[in-house]
DNA sequence: TTGCTCCTCACGTCACGTGAGGTGGC
DNA sequence: TTGCTCCTCACGTCACGTGAGGTGGC
């Protein structure tokens, strides 16, 4: 009765993982359809979708970069793919022994980090550009309330 | 011969505002269609239209709150509409000699500003968790590296 | 005057929203 | 078993993109 046991493989509806992610179920079942999720062809058509904590995990990831790096889904799905690459290459990594094919691996892993790196980094200077705006214009504001006190 | 000079009432085509903003003709023209942009019902239907270093800044405003803050273009039209409100208050706070009423204009212009701050620093802060999430596996992988070296 | 940029339809597209009518699982 | 959530079309919408065909300004 542990809450990992419980956790644990949990099957989740769509409406579930709609409200978990901030999103709606139109939205789910249209970035399957356009193939931002996997495992879409194992399911029946007419049948009910299930979903894992991963799948949860992975929409969050899709909504953040949509919603914080102003992505189309379709730059979305190339990061994605990308991704999916490196967790590829993290799985030969664990089969091989040799340190040159490792140190290769993680060379590729730190290139695509950075990618992202950069676009956050570009969004959020943006951000405090206009943050200071919006501050020195409050502050000018400030002062002539001042003013008026006295 | 110097440059405000040359700059003062500058008339520009939709081309070169579509450059100096960073979106285009179609997109400026949409925004004027919805009412984001004001002075279209001046024009002779047809003839060209000509901008203003006035009219390049509200686009800068608009582009910068679409993507920066992710409203829609509905959501930014009330807010600009708050703003010419302001605008107009502005008037009113020169022409009037009344402290109170100068008082109660700031304080209205202080509480759009907080609203702008308040969206502006959510943002910011999810940003800043990605980033952190970002930099975090970064350091994973430089680790990973130095063992490797050994 | 010649080009280049502008103009207005108008249809296309991306990322979903919104019912309509029907079926599946606690 | 009942009701709620799910399912699949399929059309609508928002914010433009993209030609087609024609006119205006340095």
């Amino acid at each position: 009765m542990t809450a990992t046991a419980e956790t644990t493989k949990a099957k989740l509806r769509i409406g579930e993982v709609a409200e978990l992610t901030g999103t709606t179920p139109r939205t789910i079942r249209y970035y399957e359809e356009i193939g931002l999720l996997p495992g879409a062809d194992e399911r029946v058509q007419g049948q009910h979708r299930w979903f894992t904590q991963a799948d949860v995990e992975r929409i969050n990831e899709i909504v953040s970069l949509r919603d914080l790096l102003g992505l189309s889904l379709d730059q979305l799905r190339q990061l994605l793919a990308a991704q999916e690459a490196r967790a590829e290459l993290k799985r030969e990594y664990h089969a091989t022994e040799d340190p040159a094919a490792r140190k290769r691996i993680l060379d590729e892993s730190l290139g695509h980090i950075a990618t992202q790196l950069e676009l956050v980094r570009e969004r959020r200077s943006e951000l405090e550009k206009l943050e200071v705006e919006l501050t020195d214009r409050r502050r000018l504001i400030h002062r002539r309330l001042r003013e008026l006190a006295k």
